[in-house]
DNA sequence: AGCACGCCGACT
DNA sequence: GTCGGCGTGCTC
């Protein structure tokens, strides 16, 4: 008989709101058969309306009196959600300052936020019946995917899982057009921490390991070494020189001592082809979190995760919240990306709590890149992090080197100078393909007036307005105004209205008449709308034609393009005169990653980068000695200015409809900081409050303070005491403000 | 963040 | 006469 344990007098719940406390509630109605516990969902009354909290803290004690607190309605979970879950919400409320409540609510499936049991769940399997199997297989011959599933479920005696067979990509209406005619079934069985993986991958024989360079070796034995401790490595390799491999064998180390695998992809990495290539290497599932689950799956995802069912999790940002009952290893795949940032609301950085989980697990953690961070690089030169360079392409040549065209005085047709023309002209010629790179989508980054030098401006921003041509408006790529093509000049009446500059739509349209005889594939995200319009020409592109690619970063990343030969940059000027400080940094992983795309089959590239600048050092470094060397260039920079990674900073966003008031409250507030700061001899900096880059955006006015400290707590503190400030403060709640801790970027 | 309360303008 | 604008206050 377990010992019963008399239930707590007060509940301190989570609930979600952005406020930054907890609430203090009394137990009611039937205990959980634990009893009551930290990490039990609860449904409690708040305010006036009814939410989904957790349980934080089970005490004899409130502030309040007992009598004033109100009961919990209903406790929703048989026993308390996974303790590394709930350690790692915890954990990033604090270090984010967020509110808890919030946090836990954000991580949790949405299914779960919504109150939905988690237990008692169960899972659809089909199989054959009798008909089924007894049924001749030209039966039926007219339906031939029909047909493969039948043959496929024949496969499987014990029948498989609904989600298993829509993996295989059949589709709901090829299993019900066979139950319809008798020859399957399916029945829902319960789901349990033993129940077998849903087989997905079962059905073929894995594919075998790919034989190892010595740079691949001997980064995987490093890694084997410590598998049972945290042991953060940093994998820098360049394009094609076999990062996945070793994240592969990894895993299959990891999953065979019985462990989980979590790896984590960009936002833009977690396409069909990643998934194949992981799915295809192992006995046992790979559960992915991608935008495309419904919330019910979703919710089978993070269950079989968090229950050790799923011995592989592959995800985007969000997926580093995916609780696993069997830690093993964390990988996380182009660590320097940006979309791990998330830029909103929790401004959480996935590849840094992947390293705050990876340690609290005493598990191996695998950051790889190309192109490291400058936070990264630091911690792998300093020891602090293990460095695993592999330098060689694993089967292929040198990679392209970057060469720099004099953009000064050329006569541009669609952004390209003659000799960047010509080049494209003899690739082609050549049969092969060439990808022409612009960041900028739309036809041209602004209509101007040749009269009186009228510039389309959005009148909710300060920025210039977008031409489009297809359909024809202005469109601000910061708010969501368009407007109507003018005819004539709002500022003169004159009708020279004239394309300023080129963006991809512009590019396209000029290659296209160039070059009439081969296909222009444009890839932004106005071209790529459609659902898998984006697959669709890549595709194509595969099938390795002449062809020309015009595109945005969308095609720069991750994607195997063998049969280009040239890659075009169209101008790389954009980030090297940026105010922000990490603009030089991204803008060079860029550049590397673009490049990265040209000659990866038997015929080496080239890669022509145009610029304003070919004097630049940054850029010449780079384009003569690589990103290694102009990383440890800006390191160089970032310590004598005494930026990250050498400094921690915070950032604190204020924005309002009037400008006095945002601007009024930043004043106050860092005034008081300061204040606060002087007092306790803190060596915490506080700068501002100055406008943001774009002040006016979306019609709002965009302010920042910035806190900058050598020592991680002593920000820490600072940030906790601004909050409490501002969350007490009443002019405050006119403002929208919140606090970025490690700002990725400035504006 | 929600959600109510509360006090002033243009509508059936 | 009321529907509804958003200022202000509260959530155990």
């Amino acid at each position: 008989m377990p010992i019963s344990t008399p239930p707590p007098r007060v509940l301190g719940v989570a609930v979600p709101s952005p406020l930054r406390r907890l609430f203090d509630y009394r137990p009611a109605g039937a205990p959980p058969p634990g009893g009551w516990a930290p990490g039990l969902r609860v449904r409690v009354p708040f305010g006036r309306r009814e939410v989904v909290g957790v349980v934080m803290e089970c005490r004899e004690r409130s502030e309040l009196p007992l009598a004033e607190l109100r009961p919990v309605a209903a406790c929703l979970d048989a026993a308390p959600l996974p303790a590394d879950w709930l350690w790692l919400c915890r954990f990033t409320a604090r270090y984010y300052q967020h509110s808890l409540g919030d946090t836990l609510h954000q991580a949790m499936p949405v299914l779960l936020r919504q109150g939905r049991a988690l237990e008692g769940r169960t899972r659809e399997r089909w199989q054959l019946t009798a008909a089924g199997r007894d049924a001749p297989p030209e039966s039926l011959s007219r339906a031939p995917r029909q047909a493969e599933l039948l043959a496929m479920l024949a496969q499987h005696p014990h029948g498989l899982a609904a989600q298993a067979i829509l993996a295989q990509s059949f589709s709901r209406d090829q299993l019900r057009a066979l139950a319809a005619k008798g020859l399957v079934a399916s029945r829902e069985e319960p789901l349990t921490a033993r129940s077998r993986p849903d087989a997905d991958q079962l059905l073929a024989e894995p594919a075998p390991a790919l034989p190892l360079n010595r740079e691949q070796a001997t980064a995987l034995a490093a890694l084997h070494e410590r598998l049972e401790a945290y042991h953060p490595c940093l994998l820098e390799g360049v394009t094609g020189s076999g990062k996945t491999e070793v994240y592969l064998q990894l895993i299959e180390a990891v999953v065979g001592r019985g462990r989980q695998a979590l790896v984590l992809v960009p936002e833009i990495g977690l396409t069909p082809q990643t998934l194949a290539r992981f799915r295809k290497r192992f006995r046992v599932p790979v559960v992915a979190l991608h935008s495309g689950l419904t919330d019910h799956e979703r919710l089978d995802a993070w269950e079989a995760a968090a229950s050790g069912r799923a011995p592989i999790v592959i995800g985007t940002r969000s997926a580093i919240f995916t609780p696993l009952a069997r830690p093993g290893a964390i990988i996380v795949d182009e660590e320097h990306d940006g979309s791990y940032k998330q830029q909103d609301g929790l401004r959480y950085h996935a590849r840094d709590l992947a390293v705050a989980r990876a340690h609290h697990h005493g598990i191996p953690l695998l950051l790889g890149s190309a192109t490291p961070s400058l936070e990264s690089l630091a911690k792998a030169h300093s020891g602090e992090w293990r460095h695993l360079p592999l330098t060689r392409r694993a089967t292929r040549h040198a990679p392209a080197r970057l060469e720099l065209i004099d953009l000064r005085g050329r006569p541009r047709q669609g952004g390209l100078i003659p000799p960047v023309l010509d080049a494209i002209r003899e690739t082609l010629g050549a049969g092969h393909q060439v990808l022409v790179f612009i960041n900028r989508r739309g036809f041209a980054p602004t209509l101007a007036c040749h009269a009186c030098g009228w510039l389309a401006e959005c009148d909710a921003c300060d920025a210039r307005m977008t031409l489009h041509r297809q359909p024809p408006l202005l469109a601000c790529h910061h708010c969501d105004r368009r407007r109507a093509l003018p005819n004539s000049c709002p500022q003169c009446g004159s009708i020279d209205l004239r394309p300023l500059g080129s963006g991809t739509e512009r590019t396209e349209e000029t290659l296209a008449g160039l070059f009439p005889k081969v296909p222009v594939h444009r890839i932004d995200r106005d071209s790529t709308r459609r659902r898998d319009a984006f697959e669709q020409a890549l595709a194509e592109v595969r099938r390795g034609e002449p062809c020309l690619l015009v595109g945005t970063q969308m095609l720069a990343k991750g994607h195997h393009l063998p049969h280009v030969t040239l890659v075009v940059v169209v101008n790389a000027d954009a980030g090297l005169y940026a105010s922000d400080f990490r603009a030089l940094e991204q803008s060079a992983q860029l550049l590397v990653q673009v490049a990265g795309r040209a000659g990866r089959a038997a015929h080496p590239g080239r890669v022509l980068v145009q610029t304003m600048h070919p004097d630049d050092p940054h850029l010449r470094l780079l384009a003569e000695r690589g990103y290694a060397a102009l990383a440890e260039q800006l390191l160089a920079e970032r310590r004598a200015a005494a930026l990250p990674p050498f400094r921690f900073l915070a950032l604190l966003r204020l924005e309002s409809a009037r400008e006095e008031a945002a601007g009024e409250l930043a004043r106050r507030a860092a005034a008081a900081l300061r204040g606060w700061l002087a007092e306790r001899e803190s060596a915490v900096e506080c700068l501002g409050p100055v406008p943001a880059p774009m002040e006016r955006r979306q019609g709002r006015y965009h302010l920042q303070v910035m806190l900058s400290a050598e020592r991680r707590s002593a920000l820490h503190e600072a940030c906790a005491w601004l909050t409490a400030w501002l969350e007490a403060a009443p002019e405050a709640r006119r403002t929208r403000w919140s606090l970025d801790i490690d700002p990725q970027t400035l504006s």
